[in-house]
DNA sequence: ATCTTGCCTG
DNA sequence: CAGGCAAGAT
């Protein structure tokens, strides 16, 4: 191999890291294979050279994982012709060892590489369509297809059990007594818990067939190029998918048993993985940064996956205990017997107890499946296959009613963690998992009924208002529901609205690594503040690139140019009181009127805008706002504010004193 | 007819 | 600072 040159270089790439001020986003499908392959340290060079390396590891013990890995691999590609085939086939091919493997790629070298690549570049392309087109239609979507296409009477089973648990709405009351767990005190519970299980659990099998197309697409992209120089034959680049896929494998099953120990390689992967983008960049340049930012797509789904699996893992440990009147899992589980028969009749009293009790325990369920089934686990869609032998979900029919009720568990946390979570979180709503968050109707029993009107709540108001995030979410636990449901329910439309008609994909793959905001923050408008210094009317355009870690959408455009139009607004009242002030002082020259840094309204107007004062104003501005007061003073001398519109004369005048913003402000961590 | 902008209000 | 509304722009 030839990649001992670029791996150097890729060592060397400063801009590996750039956007990554967040150490955690990285490649995860990758760490579970490098931690556990002896072949593979991070000091031999790269991801791809260890996964060559690995390759022909592969190539003998391929075996099983071979088969169901690539075949998963491909599974789900073919959205057109293949509809229903997606995870559904590869749970197929997985459960019978001896089928065989129906991947793209061939192992033979049967098809031509040049078709098959072709083939495969536009199915990983729709995909990357479908997921950022309309999140939820693609789950709706593959439901859809199956009933036509019912071929594998499997599929269809599958199909239909997960349609099943769609759309419907929560009335968790349905089911009757024999839907519950005898026996069990908190058996709602355990069911919701085993719901919000599953739920999750398709979550990541969907994301990670879209992952799986995703580095199957960067890995052929390599090939190709890898092909070109090093004349490696169509078998070898076959196996090399596997291995890739595996190591796509591997991750996921690194994400649900040992979090602790992929964590702790999650810098040495955001290494590896900038090495890889630097290397595509310097071979292939442009056109195949396509590429690269294609494999940053995946790799922040996949982070995202794992940041939930983590929450899921967890459960409780973000959550207070005091708001809810159980502080222990004992006492939940009496509270839960004691409504077992209120249940039915939307208590309000303490959905979040409801919550945390179960929470615990769906982890155990969780863990125990994966561990009695690694294979299982990481299947695209064993989950549903798996469901009717799970004793636990069996027993659930009556959760079936409110299936959705799975994402309250990512949400609570996304609510009650550190931002930088919910950061990620919000990623993950927004992108690849959409599909299926989106639909969710997660609202807690009495959210649902009795407070409709939080639904009507923006989306902002919970994202991004840090008023919102800390006196409701911050010191309500209940409030997490809120934010489940408003999320739920308000930020698909918006990301169906985004998608329809905002950045491309080219665009958003490339932000979608970088620590993109769904939402305006604190810091956000603290940085528009001090960008008003310099510029009281910029654009949209300029707003884009001066908030490049912002998703802009109509919505966010516009609170954005609110925010400049509040500031201006309050300049200029600023503005027009101390210029009649000085009126009434008898002040006779507008030369006699200065802004300094001295001056009251300076102050005034640095308290509004640089209220920390932690930054300079530049001296241009002072001179803006002199002017400004000028022309308050004149006009108002002039007897102007008679008419209706006087001011507007002197917007006109002000619009051009903008001056540019420095370059500073262009990075999204300026602050 | 729809979107944007600005004013007013809470 | 954001929502609502109305006037203006397209």
């Amino acid at each position: 191999m030839n990649l001992s040159l670029p791996d150097q270089n890729m060592h060397n790439s400063s801009e590996g890291c750039i956007e990554d001020d967040k150490p955690d986003v990285m490649l995860p499908c990758f760490r579970r294979n490098m931690y556990d392959d002896p072949l593979a340290s991070y000091s031999n060079g790269s991801i791809i050279s260890q996964l060559l390396r690995k390759t022909i590891h592969n190539k003998r013990a391929l075996d099983e994982s071979h088969f169901y890995l690539s075949s998963s691999t491909v599974a789900d590609s073919g959205q057109e012709d293949r509809s229903s085939v997606s995870s559904k086939d590869s749970t197929l091919e997985a459960t019978s060892p001896s089928g065989h493997i129906s991947t793209g790629i061939s192992l033979d070298g049967e098809h031509p590489m040049t078709d098959h690549l072709q083939a495969k570049r536009a199915r990983v392309e729709n995909i990357i369509r479908v997921m950022a087109g309309s999140p939820n239609s693609r789950q709706h979507g593959d439901s859809e297809r199956s009933d036509t296409e019912a071929r594998d009477t499997r599929e269809a089973y599958r199909e239909n059990k997960r349609k099943q648990r769609l759309p419907q709405h929560q009335e968790h009351s349905v089911g009757g007594p024999a839907s519950r767990r005898p026996g069990s005190s908190n058996g709602d519970n355990c069911n919701t818990k085993d719901e919000e299980c599953h739920k999750l659990k398709e979550q990541l099998h969907s994301m990670q067939r879209l992952l799986r197309q995703l580095q199957e697409k960067f890995l052929q992209v390599y090939n190709q190029d890898d092909a070109e120089h090093d004349d490696r034959d169509e078998a070898e680049i076959a196996v090399e998918h596997d291995a890739l896929a595996e190591s796509t494998e591997s991750c996921y099953v690194s994400a649900e048993d040992d979090f602790e120990r992929k964590n702790g390689r999650m810098t040495a992967g955001c290494q590896d993985r900038m090495k890889v983008v630097g290397y595509l960049a310097q071979q292939r340049e442009s056109p195949n940064l396509q590429e690269t930012l294609k494999q940053e797509l995946s790799q922040a789904v996949s982070e995202c996956v794992d940041r939930v699996f983590k929450k899921v893992s967890s459960p409780g440990l973000d959550l207070p205990p005091q708001p809810c009147m159980c502080s222990s899992p004992e006492i939940q589980t009496s509270a839960g017997a004691d409504r077992k028969g209120q249940q039915a009749s939307s208590t309000q009293d303490q959905p979040q107890c409801e919550e945390a009790a179960v929470k615990p325990r769906s982890l155990e369920y969780y863990e125990s499946s994966a561990a009695q089934s690694p294979q299982d686990q990481t299947e695209a869609l064993s989950l549903v296959v798996r469901k009717p032998a799970v004793t636990p979900l069996s027993s659930v029919t009556p959760t079936v009613k409110r299936p959705y009720a799975v994402h309250q568990t990512p949400f609570q946390f996304n609510y009650s963690t550190p931002l930088h979570d919910s950061q990620i979180l919000e990623h993950l709503l927004k992108y690849g998992p959409h599909s299926n968050f989106g639909g969710l109707p997660c609202m807690p029993p009495s959210m649902d009924r009795t407070s409709p009107d939080s639904v009507d709540l923006p989306w902002d108001t919970i994202a991004m208002r840090s008023k919102v995030t800390s006196s409701h979410l911050g010191h309500h636990p209940r409030a997490s529901a809120l934010g489940s449901v408003t999320v739920d329910n308000m930020c698909l439309p918006h990301v169906k609205l985004e998608c329809g008609d905002l950045q491309s994909m080219a665009e958003r793959n490339p932000y979608m690594s970088l620590n993109i905001q769904e939402g305006l923050t604190p810091s956000h408008l603290k940085k528009a503040k001090l960008m008003f210094f310099y510029t009281r009317y910029p654009s949209s355009n300029v707003l884009k690139t001066f908030f490049p870690d912002v998703k802009f959408n109509r919505c966010i455009t516009s609170q954005l140019i609110k925010w400049f139009s509040n500031f201006r607004e309050f300049y200029y009242i600023q503005m027009e009181k101390f210029a009649r002030q000085a009126i009434v002082d008898g002040i006779s020259e507008v030369k006699d009127m200065t802004v300094s840094r001295d001056s009251e309204l300076f102050r005034a107007l640095n308290m509004h805008y640089n209220k920390a004062n932690d930054f300079h104003v530049p001296d241009r501005f002072l001179e803006v706002a002199e002017i400004t007061l000028h022309e308050f003073y004149n006009a108002i001398s002039a007897a102007k504010d008679s008419d209706p519109s006087w001011k507007k004369a002197i917007y006109k005048v002000i619009c051009k004193l903008d001056s540019d913003v420095p370059e500073e402000f262009k990075s999204s961590s300026y602050l």
